[in-house]
DNA sequence: GTGGTCTAGACCACA
DNA sequence: GTGGTCTAGACCACT
């Protein structure tokens, strides 16, 4: 079996999560994308053949890319296939900052709010950080 | 009737998360517990206060007071509040990560749709905690 | 009969068009809440009465107002309702006025790829607002 | 092989229209014809041309200009080119204020979530006009 | 073969 | 009662 060069997302769902399927493929793709696995323009499997793989109805893969269409995330070309827009959102420094400031902000909040310190938060993120440096 | 310092949780709702409110309120409190921000015997806000406070109807806050004295977390005494019982809670540290893994994911993503690295959001997130210990 | 006190909107749609229902029930609500026939807090219909009063599927409803969730135009509580949210996009005026001149733009190069002058553009307007005059 | 001065359409397209590319197309050359900017004789881009400078697949022009061709709207000879044909398009001004409609609509809705009045856009547009008038 | 739309109907969760 | 999720399956439109 010849390797492909292809970098592929790996998609998979777990049932007993409670999370709808769809959001989970929503999900995926937008750490795909946060993480780079996946970048602008490149394709996503097609709806019914990650129907097939995930044994799903491709109605839910139609679902979450409809979502991910609407809200900018992805371009859908009807006979074409679903891609990674380039959206982004490119804001000037002072914009960058305020809006840091105002999701940060809700985060320690709704952190706080279930007893996280802001310090734990930290620790937490530089774990996830070291992760992805290793899967590099 | 003497007042009682009540010492309170301060609650937040995310209407965004997916999680059903009185879940929310169910974890907060459990997780105040376990962290010792609400100790034994201590009140929890009335039903009505805490659904004026978070905008919400007051039968979802009872219903998550319900089923935390259905778990014996606390105790309902009619007419006069609702008490947190001497049972402790199960959450354990994984039921923790879960919580803060759920929060964390989706900052990072709201954060990178706006071309934030994790790197980044960690300088962020140190600059405010050197702010408050200052402020201390 | 007596008469009822409450705004409706009086959703129809054209099978003929070609345009989705979906899409069509996603018009209403928007020009409804352009042009102040619905305001900011109020209810929308259920998605089964809507679904009977139109007499389609009512998921295609759900499909319609899901969408409109999406996009932050209405506010969705389980087991409540649907509500027309106060997404209100406020700007200063520089960044109003830039905003401005993006999609007028692109209004204007694309009325011109059909032939469409800016004066022919203006009348049209002019048109509209009369039309909606008249309605108050 | 002689140059020939082609008086060239501004095409356009507007992949969030839900209008397919190919009937975008179609109407974009019809008002063309309708209103004199194109006469016949006269020789539409090539298929590549277009789909180069429009970023489609070639297919897709090539399917407007057939569709235009089965119509009898313009006359394709191979190896040399599309020329519009002596026969008049049926476009009449009903269909001319269908598509002026459909694109004034999402104008007005999408500056209405912004704030903008029709007035203020009429006034707008008023300013762009004179401002043009001017450089005349 | 690609995605898009719609229906019918089941089952769940929340208020 | 409200909306949410998922399936199965049909039919359409675009490339």
């Amino acid at each position: 079996m010849a390797e492909t060069t292809l970098k592929k997302i790996e998609f998979s769902l777990d049932p007993k999560s409670g999370v709808p399927f769809y959001k989970q493929i929503i999900l995926q793709v937008e750490m795909a994308i946060a993480d780079g696995r996946i970048l602008t323009g490149e394709q996503l499997p097609t709806v019914r053949s990650l129907a097939v793989d995930l044994s799903i109805n491709p109605n839910t893969v139609a679902r979450a890319y409809n979502e991910l269409e609407i809200r900018g995330i992805v371009n859908t070309q009807q006979g074409t296939g679903t891609f990674i827009s380039g959206k982004k959102t490119k804001l000037d420094e002072i914009e960058r900052e305020r809006v840091l400031a105002g999701i940060t902000q809700s985060f320690i909040i709704k952190a706080g709010s279930y007893g996280f310190s802001i310090a734990e938060l930290i620790e937490y993120l530089k774990g996830i950080e070291a992760h992805m440096e290793e899967k590099k």
